[in-house]
DNA sequence: AACTGCCCAATTGTCGGACAATAGCGCAAT
DNA sequence: ATTGCGCTATTGTCCGACAATTGGGCAGTT
């Protein structure tokens, strides 16, 4: 009998669970209900251990998984675990890796900035606070001072990602994090071969940074256009392949 | 002496890298080089344990750091560990829980809609395969044949993802998955309480369609952003609070 | 009172070993 | 070629142990 391609009779994997994963989900829906809130020290190893009848080592295992997915961390120099928020740059790096791994193109990276950046700077130019304009102008000035050093592109990266918080929008701000982490390195690549790109992005920025001052949504809009297509000329003429995957560096 | 406002002396952290974590970023760095790929097994426990010189708890709690990251992964029933690329939905499910935790409000995520999935659709227009249309069309049918099953919003899904798979682009696929995964079961409960809202969706989707099919990416991008209008108004007729964090639910 | 140094208990990181369950695999039998 | 059997390797889970380090209390000093 060949079964391969009845429709009729279809079975669910049987999830047999191990152990630490049950644990560690059951510490991600205290998590995810808010029963632990961000902040929440987490009890000893040994407590949670006694409290779900399981061994330590079984503890540990679960708490690596959500240690891993940003859901749990420590203070600097603590010993205990507690709740945290997955922050963007957490988040970010993740999908970086997945995005690397998928061999994501220069162009790929580069569309999608394309089609994300300009209106997120419209919506933060509309939105933006008054704390949100003083970090931007903040790191607009950073830029400007260390013009001569390779730094320049941590800073780009920066302006991008105070644009995205006066954008007020969290989804938005996610959205376009592993973007920036996979433009910085490819940026510093085109700026060392194409030195006089600095310029043009440090006056692209400053425009940026002038209309979303003025709230002027539509400006933000065009000089967003205009500086991330400016991306795509540098790259070409610094003669880098955009079709080539981005670099698989750390 | 009060050295808390001195800005000229400044210490890096000093990183003293649990072993477990080394060991997780040693073979982070075999992915990342391809020195693993996607589909390797990996050795077992004993011999990596033996191979690093740790304890075979220590390569355990690196082993679930990386699974819960997604890179590595087991096929059903199997023993052996094999590296694996993180999929759209597991890194979909991440973001998604990490926007949760941050508040983000339904408005939040239909803007993001809003922003992405039009140009997305126009995109897709341009370069969708055959095969894309196909699957395109398949779920098109699977939504018309279902329209009176609440499974509708599963489908609604899918008809986002076929379209991201269309658009040929790793980063915007990636970039809109969690917010589908947002999306879903807040339309469901939408659904549920304006059911003309389901002919509308639809209709748009059959249209949205059409124009993938012939390629007019104006139309695509057009009738997409009625699509997502069209949502936003159905949360309201049914008394939807948009303001409102979206559910915590799992 | 505030600061310092010191000691003690609690907690984590790592290790070693143990054992049941079962997936993987070869081999025999049909 | 498929099925059935049995052995081995491997994982999941447990137990116990110990060094290192942190957190906190306590005494001593200024």
């Amino acid at each position: 009998m060949n079964l391969e391609d009845s429709t009729t009779l279809q079975f669910e994997p049987i999830a047999a669970e191990p152990t630490y994963r049950k644990v560690a989900s059951a510490l991600l829906e205290h998590i995810v209900t808010g029963r632990l809130q961000a902040g929440d020290r987490l009890p000893p190893e040994l407590e949670l251990a006694r409290q779900f009848g399981v061994n330590r080592s079984t503890v540990r295992e679960a708490l690596r998984e959500l240690d891993s997915a940003g859901l749990l961390g420590r203070r600097r120099g603590s010993k205990r675990m507690m709740v945290t928020r997955p922050g963007p740059a957490q988040i970010g790096a993740g999908v970086r890796r997945a995005l690397v791994l998928h061999d994501v193109t220069f162009l790929d990276v580069w569309e999608a900035l394309m089609i994300l950046e300009p209106p997120l700077a419209a919506v933060a130019a509309t939105r933006r606070s008054v704390a949100d304009l003083k970090r931007l102008r903040a790191t607009l000035k950073s830029v400007r001072t260390d013009v001569d050093s390779l730094q320049t592109v941590v800073h780009v990266g920066d302006f991008f990602r105070a644009l995205g918080e006066a954008s007020g929008n969290p989804a938005l701000l996610l959205a376009h994090e592993p973007l920036i982490q996979l433009l910085e390195p490819s940026l510093a690549a085109m700026i060392v071969k194409v030195p006089q790109a600095r310029t043009r992005i440090i006056d692209a920025q400053r425009r940026l940074c002038a209309a979303i001052a003025s709230r002027n949504s539509g400006a933000a809009q065009t000089w967003m256009s205009k500086h991330i297509r400016d991306f795509k000329r540098g790259y070409e003429l610094a003669g880098i392949d955009l079709g080539r995957a981005v670099a698989t560096g750390s």
